[in-house]
DNA sequence: CAAGATAGATACAACTCATAACGATTACGC
DNA sequence: GCGTAATCGTTATGAGTTGTATCTATCTTG
């Protein structure tokens, strides 16, 4: 083991240790990406779960909260805020299924799908501006590589 | 808007029209990390951040909480109980300074320079598992965007 | 028809992370 | 020097996210 000197109040202390781990870079770059993107949304009334629902929604008209927890990977008693606050802001309806009184069908409301436009553009914009330093190759190689660890990772679990 | 057909419940119901946002598939693929690396250090009774924390001191001994919250990127009553529960476990040293008496210098002790070499060891395989699927080069090339991004982020805020 | 599965909801707990404020101590402007 | 401001560690507190267990209503299946 290597004797390292202490380092005293001058010396800067940083975060190198911790550089070489791949998975701590992520997780900074996460962190900055989060913060833009929340700061984006928040002008909107939306989080990052409202926008996501929004989206998948509109996607995916007529599903029910069991399939929009499935696709945003969250279970399902984490949605039903989210939906009961989308719900009251009128910007999805929630309506009783006949062929299964179990389940709702979720859909944007002319306002929900106004808002969506608005907020997928904004989000648009925060994404060119956090990756202006990437070239178009770049963020596909990136989105390659993230679809890798993501693949092996749920191999693995 | 271009009009939608109704998705049944038999159709599936996928998150593809989040996948073209580059932030979404970092969130992914960091999820899949995260849970990954929690797996790997829970045995060894380390959270990431009890982790960090660790790694930092090993290289900067003598630093003071302030200057590992900052190097940790989290505030400082958030290391409180961190160093507390460092503290109790005899994993680091917190030493009154003379020429300050407000800070304590952190350092490892014996045993928690030995945990940190196992953490890190475990640490380094789970990476090897993970990133197998990427070469040198991607992993290069995956940590140069990743602190590209960082950097235009920090800049932005 | 009975038994089990599923949808949505409720309650609850754990964890993360931030802000505000306080006592003790140190640094700095005048 | 001396008083004001700043810093360190700490406590208290709150917001936000995510998971598990459990309940009722409803549907499915043997």
């Amino acid at each position: 083991m290597a004797v390292r000197e202490d380092t005293d109040t001058a010396n800067t202390v940083t975060d190198a240790a911790l550089r070489p781990f791949l998975g701590f870079n992520l997780r900074r770059a996460w962190n900055v990406i989060h913060a833009d993107l929340a700061a984006t949304l928040e002008p909107l009334g939306l989080r990052m779960i409202t926008f996501s629902a929004l989206t998948v929604i509109g996607d995916n008209p007529g599903l029910s909260q069991a399939q929009l927890a499935s696709a945003l990977a969250v279970e399902r008693p984490n949605l039903v805020a989210v939906t009961e606050e989308l719900t009251k802001r009128d910007l999805i309806s929630r309506d009783r299924v006949p062929s299964d009184r179990r389940t709702y069908a979720l859909r944007l409301t002319t306002a929900g799908a106004r808002l969506l436009a608005q907020a997928t553009e904004a989000v648009q914009a925060h994404e060119r501006a956090l990756y202006a330093g990437l070239s178009d190759a770049d963020k596909a190689r990136l989105r390659t590589l993230l679809g890798k660890i993501e693949s092996t990772g749920t191999e693995r679990s």
